[in-house]
DNA sequence: CTGTTAGCGCCTTCAG
DNA sequence: CTGAAGGCGCTAACAG
């Protein structure tokens, strides 16, 4: 790997040091512990090292101090929907602290997640954070003996390794079915993309109050392999209706399926909410659609900011919860679905 | 900073090398060059690697050898819909590599830039990517000195520090108006959202365009500092129209702001395409909505990958182009706009 | 193919 | 408040 481009050499802590007549310990501490240094000192340090460009070598100080003061970040997609809401609250909340964020991907696939964490792990990270984890073997065993804190952001039926976040899909996911039998509709198909443990425990909260209410009916479930998207949700909405012409409600596993066969059912001439839609997820078009998107509500901002919250506080000596902290859902009811029985006009 | 988990010490390169009666640069290589250790040699190494496991120490190793194999990407938010696409670039391009990614964001702040950048230096990273920057002197000063490979996204309205890549957003936007114009449109809106060096851009062609056809009239610019979303689409169409009630056309600064657009003229009864909305960007949903929008297409997924793949060509020891590499754009006439003059039925 | 020597730049510990 | 000594874990550079 070439590219060592010709230049002056580094400015080091020692020159700067050098050029003052101090020691190296002091020009360091004036940067890391300004208390410790005199005023006057200080400033002439603080000049000095501007004048001389000099910039930290944080491998060097990785090295000797043992922290890297980065966290690093995994889930199985960084550039979804769902992760750009995690995304934003980790922002938020890294962004007022001296800490870095690594950000890494594990793409569905559990060797790659081994793969990153043990990445993680070869940088002394100040703490991690997992979202969606797939939890094999192989990969507890490294968190368990990971040498920083481990925060999870994780569907909560069962408890994790470290310290978990989250919500629990199954739950909300029945409590928008029987919200939409509420409404009046019996014949309410799912539909999904690319699975993950997310989805998995959505459908499961799905089958659950269908079978709860009599109303199963598998052909009611179309799914595909592929990311989630408009386009996506425009298909499967077809298919559906192939499979089940009488379906009255489409439960989608996203907001951006939701929208797709919004979209699609105006095609097709359906009216909204004869047909019942909702979404799941609440993004932010969802209040502003026409009609607007009935929806579940995911407190995804929190979930990123509260974890990184979490892995500062016990950097900083607190005691990590104990207990899994859950942070809810709700049920949105909005345009695309019928008010339920007993609201409404008389 | 407490939080030094009691626990056993780390495993070190040496403690393997000790245990297998062999010095450690031997191990060192076995992991970082296997052909130059014997095949025998190396399985055992790397058997009494996993056995041990030990795990490498990336500080040291940048410490020691004088590179990260971080290449830092900085832009001015990291969670809006812009910067996905080029994310996706980047991570499909960078996850063949040996390279990792350090995003940062600057919040829109120069100074934050800064700051950012420095920190990036700090790291000796492999390379960086500046997205959409500020230019700030102090900005183009330390990126003239820094000691790695630097690309910029940027709008090739002129030719920065480093390597560029991008599109004239300029020139796209003044080709999208002529076509609204050519379509038969005269009071053309231009609604925006937070400013930055692209959307000012973007702006200017809307002007120019506007300008050639005799056609400006300042109330039809609203825009407004915040984030673009659906929501700010909503309440831009609603301000436009009360400046410019006779509006026949609205130009967005992007996609999000042209759905909101949309789904506002759908709740105020208003015929799409009689009034016509273009949007920018051409995120996935555009191909997909009720009636399909009309955008314009600008090649992010290629930006990200083409920058880290320029930035990996000249690590590896390849000539930077000396000329910014344009990428492009394109005017996609969909269902939202009428088909231009000349076009389509008799 | 394998080993020796000597740091990389900074911070910890312990003294003044 | 300031400093001296030593080493963090790894890898260049050069031998053999």
């Amino acid at each position: 790997m070439p590219h060592r481009r010709a230049r002056t050499e580094r400015v080091t802590l020692q020159d700067v040091a050098d050029a003052l007549g101090v020691s190296a310990i002091t020009v360091s501490r004036a940067l890391r512990e300004p208390e410790k240094v005199s005023e006057d000192l200080r400033q002439r340090i603080l000049n000095k090292i501007d004048e001389m460009g000099y910039v930290p070598d944080l491998a060097a100080r990785a090295l000797a101090s043992r922290h890297s003061g980065v966290i690093g970040v995994l889930a199985p997609a960084l550039t979804s929907h769902a992760h750009l809401g995690i995304m934003r609250g980790i922002e938020e909340r890294v962004r007022t602290s001296d800490l870095r964020i690594q950000y890494a991907s594990s793409r569905h696939d559990p060797e790659e997640e081994i793969r990153q964490i043990r990445l993680f792990l070869s940088q002394h990270p100040a703490g991690i954070l997992l979202s969606g984890l797939q939890e094999r073997d192989g990969t507890l065993d490294l968190l368990r003996t990971a040498p920083c804190p481990v925060v999870q952001i994780v569907d909560l039926h069962l408890t994790p390794v470290g310290m978990a976040i989250g919500t629990n899909h199954c739950h909300a996911a029945a409590s928008a079915v029987r919200h939409l039998i509420a409404c009046g509709y019996r014949r309410i198909g799912l539909l999904g993309g690319t699975r993950d443990v997310r989805s998995e425990r959505r459908q499961e909260g799905y089958c659950l109050a269908m079978q709860e209410a009599g109303l199963t009916d598998s052909a009611l479930v179309v799914s595909e392999d592929a990311p989630t998207s408009v386009q996506l949700g425009c298909q499967l909405l077809q298919r559906l209706r192939r499979q089940a012409p009488d379906v009255d409600c489409v439960f989608c596993q996203n907001d951006d399926l939701a929208l797709g066969v919004l979209f699609e059912a105006q095609r097709l001439g359906l009216a909204v909410p004869e047909l019942g839609i909702c979404g799941y997820n609440d993004l932010g078009f969802a209040a502003y659609s026409q009609p607007p998107l009935t929806t579940v509500r995911v407190p995804r901002f929190e979930m990123g900011y509260r974890a990184i919250d979490l892995l500062i506080r016990v950097v900083n000596g607190e005691t990590p919860p104990s207990m899994p902290v859950d942070l809810g859902y709700e049920v949105i009811q909005r345009g695309t679905t019928r008010p339920p029985a007993g609201t409404g006009a008389p």
